[in-house]
DNA sequence: GCGTAGACCGAG
DNA sequence: TCGGTCTACGCC
């Protein structure tokens, strides 16, 4: 008889731990198989198999608990090298996530132990009302009333107990539902074009050739011909008889390196991102296991690609927040190519136009390897950046979102048959509705915001959650028939650049107007076709895009991104700033810039306009040596919560002392409340822990979230999220 | 994460 | 007394 240890699919601190099955045949480590779990038939991943003499009944007596039978073996052979296991675990421990959680996000979904052996997505139990009527008793019809509620309805966000009534009176069913995340996939029209290295191209491929096992980061503005310096690199790598990973930020920038690279290596490439089906996905995967390809190109997770023989890892845009994960396991990228490329003995290269201040940091103490790279490959001078005070607009009695001079300079724009840029800073500007009669306004009844107004079907929406209702004719509160919308998004402005600018046809690129998949595609090939003269849009617009008729770029409110509290606020800013204002004067013809701002004089603002990273980076240094944040100390948020807001604070509270009692170099700041304290029905606290080093640190989280997430059995739960990218 | 035993609650 | 609901428990 075979001892057989398994990890259960379900991703819980509670179920952390191996747990032990039997089997008369042998069976391999590292595979998939199917067994009981108190009542319900789950896939597990095998970690460990012994031969016992013990019979099954001598086995149960030894371990103290019934050992039931693995149902069934899904795959042959291991699903996971060694490298890649021992890389799960590790991950497991940097990030304090359930290994089981590490294994699915490094697996493509065909092979994550979720799922059996045919189904890819991700499933969550939802509910689904299937007869009308009324139910019997109050709670029920509450629930029952919730579910006619537009959006999604998952088993989990109600009290089983409840949903089981109502299932078994035959009024709703229980189903899976497929869970997938926002896509955003588009495709550029390719550029073919042969090049040969300029000297300053030639000596940074030449300076991090000379030097294996380092990482290397690349300053170059945008223009001075970063993605030729990788395929150089690349080049070289696979003369050596190694391979390449080559990553790059989550969205926009993804088809154009993958037709590049494509293009220039063809089959030996393969292409590992989000939007790739189910069925893609794997092939490419099973493509790379095999040892058919040299290069992989992807997104985030690319960086768990199964390749041999890794001789250089590059990330591209090395600074983008898409390199975080921001749900469980929370790794950062780089965390996870610096440990393979220890495996492997390989090359890590960072590039960037804008690098986050904590590699810049790193490369100038010489822990990296710096290569600047300043000047613009068609020695094309940056466009001109001119600012605009909106005080003194205001002051002037301009209370328009727009100035006079943006107005102009875009009239002035289209008047030469010209091409525009827009972009609106989307935070702070959701519009929502107000009642003129009482003051109120229609807010989540699951989370503390107010409900977003969607002018194209008509809809209040939750932002957090997906909660939708009609937008109502009367005020829910008061019943008067009073209600405004306020605020501007993306349509209101629309609306206004069609009403003053002459001759303009505003192409709106936002959530609403991308949401389906080939929508982002569409609208950039109509505005690259002159369909639009303006392009309007909020983040989304600010990076990866080569118009080469755009030759003005307004920015509404440079100062939002300010506002945040974040220490990485102004860092935001400037990368927002430096990366729209290089989408201006691509081709021929020069290009402009105008910025507004409230905080004309803030360096972010000024070092933008001046499209002065060094500057930008002294500036910002001081102000992180100063209030002690990165690269001069670590950061983990702790995220406390519960559906129980009293409950929240007295834990939040427990665990700022603990963590006070049991270390004496570490600074907690909080606990505070989350910025939306209540999302989703969860009351959420926050502490942000300063620390230098991790060994005292991590025992001691690592028991706080043993007691509350595994003994205390989620009254309140917390996550740890390392290097935080958001306020949760 | 999720099913379940058993405590608890309120109407008859 | 009994159906409905809530909650803690622990899974091998």
């Amino acid at each position: 008889m075979y001892i057989v240890d398994c990890l259960v699919e379900k991703v819980a601190d509670a179920l952390d731990r191996p747990f032990t099955y039997y089997s008369k045949q042998p069976i391999n480590e590292g595979v998939r198989v199917r067994v009981r779990f108190r009542s319900q038939v789950l896939t597990a991943y095998v970690l460990k198999v012994t031969l016992t003499s013990l019979s099954l009944k001598e086995a149960e007596e030894q371990y103290g608990f019934k050992i039931m039978p693995i149902l069934d073996v899904i795959d042959e052979a291991p699903i996971l090298n060694k490298e890649l296991l021992d890389l799960a675990k590790h991950m497991a421990k940097l990030t304090l996530s359930p290994l089981i959680a590490c294994l699915q996000t490094m697996l493509p979904g065909s092979l994550k132990p979720s799922s059996g052996k045919t189904s890819g997505p991700i499933y969550l139990q939802a509910v689904r009302i299937i007869k009308e009527g009324t139910p019997k008793t109050p709670k029920q019809q509450e629930v029952y009333h919730d579910l006619h509620a537009a959006g999604d309805h998952f088993v989990k966000d109600y009290s089983r107990a409840i949903i089981s009534s109502l299932e078994k009176q035959g009024f709703v069913e229980v189903y899976k539902k497929e869970i997938y995340r926002d896509p955003f996939h588009m495709r550029l029209e390719e550029k073919h074009q042969e090049i040969t290295l300029t000297s300053a191209q030639a000596q940074v491929v030449a300076g991090i050739m000379q030097r294996p096992e380092r990482i290397s980061l690349i300053h170059g503005v945008t223009g001075s011909g970063k993605t030729e310096v990788y395929i150089a690199l690349s080049r070289e790598i696979l003369k050596q008889g190694q391979n390449v990973i080559m990553l790059v930020p989550e969205i926009s920038l993804t088809p154009m390196m993958v037709a590049i690279f494509k293009q220039r290596f063809g089959d030996a490439v393969a292409i590992l991102h989000s939007r790739l089906s189910q069925g893609e996905r794997y092939d490419e995967y099973r493509r790379i296991r095999d040892g058919q390809v040299r290069i992989v190109v992807g997104a985030r997770s690319a960086i768990f690609a199964p390749l041999a023989q890794i001789g250089l890892i590059i990330m591209d845009e090395e600074h983008d927040s898409s390199y975080k994960q921001e749900n469980t396991p929370r790794y950062h990228t780089l965390s996870i190519a610096r440990y393979r490329a220890h495996a492997h003995h390989a090359r890590i290269v960072l590039g960037s136009a804008t690098p986050s201040v904590e590699s810049y940091a790193r490369a100038q103490k010489g822990v990296y390897d710096l290569y600047e790279m300043p000047i613009r490959i068609n020695k094309k001078p940056l466009p001109q950046v001119d600012i605009v005070n909106m005080v003194e607009e205001t002051k002037a009695g301009h209370y328009e979102l727009m100035s006079r001079k943006l107005k102009a300079r875009l009239q002035e724009t289209l008047d030469r048959g010209e091409q525009a840029i827009v972009l609106l800073n989307k935070r702070g500007y959701a519009s929502f509705v107000l009642c003129e009669e009482c003051q109120e306004t229609i807010k989540c009844p699951h989370c503390d915001v107010t409900l977003t107004y969607h002018k194209n079907d008509g809809t209040l929406k939750c932002h957090y959650c997906g909660y939708s209702i009609t937008m109502p004719h009367n005020c829910p509160h008061c019943g008067a028939p009073a209600l405004k919308k306020i605020g501007y998004g993306t349509q209101k402005i629309e609306e206004e650049l069609n009403h003053t600018i002459q001759g303009a046809k505003v192409i709106r690129f936002d959530y609403d107007t991308t949401r389906n998949k080939n929508d982002h595609l569409r609208l950039l090939e109509a505005f690259a076709k002159n369909e639009g003269n303006i392009l309007l849009g909020t983040q989304m617009i600010a990076k990866g895009l080569d118009f080469e008729n755009v030759t003005f770029v307004g920015v509404l409110s440079a100062d939002l991104t300010l506002m945040i509290p974040d220490y990485r606020a102004s860092e935001r800013t400037f990368d927002l700033l430096t990366q729209v204002a290089g989408r201006s004067g691509r081709g021929q013809k020069a290009g402009s810039v105008l910025i507004q701002t409230f905080n004309p004089t803030h360096y972010a603002i000024t070092m933008a306009a001046k499209q002065d990273y060094q500057g930008f980076f002294n500036e910002e240094m001081k102000f992180r040596k100063q209030a002690l944040y990165p690269p001069y100390c670590h950061l983990v948020s702790i995220i406390i919560q519960s559906r129980s807001s009293e409950a929240v604070k007295a834990a939040s509270l427990d665990i700022k002392n603990y963590l006070v009692a049991h270390l004496h170099s570490v600074k907690a700041l909080g606990p505070s409340e989350a910025a939306v304290f209540k999302m989703q029905d969860f009351y959420r606290e926050r502490i942000l822990v300063k620390y230098i080093k991790s060994e005292a640190l991590l025992p001691v989280l690592k028991s706080l979230m043993r007691y509350y997430n595994v003994s205390q059995n989620g009254k309140v739960t917390m996550v740890c999220d390392f290097n935080p990218y958001t306020q949760i």
